[in-house]
DNA sequence: GCCAACGTTGGC
DNA sequence: GCCAACGTTGGC
């Protein structure tokens, strides 16, 4: 079982909005970027845990957790011409986009800020507080740790 | 709102 | 294939 990092800007998705999505599941669909689709699309699979990030917020950190409960299909919202994530590129038969989706399990005690992750010498190597646009990110089980201690 | 980082686009 | 221009991300 691997661990994740995914980020979301709260006031468009937060830890909240899925935690009240039906069954707690929700596609994870939107992602436009290829390092960050290689991952869902290669290596996320069913039991993932994965860290939810709050980005682009008052306090940005890691807010909860939830796991991968279906594994990579084509981004629905790529094809959707109404969507504000549509593609033309990309096609039923060959989908340029991928995504998965995951269900609610809890929210931390408290949200684990960046800042304080920032100070922490265990989550040096973490493209997150290496100043990384990526979205979705692996997570070593030892930084999981460590942020879980943080909580 | 600013701006640094960095991914993408497109002319050549 | 190079690289300048441009757009986006996201912390502050």
């Amino acid at each position: 079982m691997a661990y994740w990092l995914m980020k979301t800007e709260p006031d468009a998705f937060s830890i909240d909005d899925l935690a009240n999505s039906p069954d707690g599941v929700s596609g994870w669909d939107g992602v436009r970027n290829y390092q960050a689709r290689n991952f869902m699309r290669d290596d996320m699979k069913v039991g993932d845990q994965v860290f939810i990030y709050h980005s682009s917020c008052p306090e940005p950190g890691v807010a909860g957790i939830a796991e991968v409960c279906r594994e990579a299909y084509p981004d629905p919202s790529s094809f959707d011409p109404e969507s504000p994530y549509y593609d033309p590129k990309s096609t039923e038969e060959n989908p340029r986009w991928w995504c998965v989706s995951v269900r609610f399990v809890r929210k931390l005690n408290k949200v684990v800020p960046l800042a304080e992750m920032k100070l922490n010498p265990a989550l040096q190597d973490m493209a997150l507080v290496k100043r990384s646009r990526l979205s979705v990110m692996p997570v070593q089980p030892h930084e999981w740790e460590t942020i879980m201690a943080m909580a």
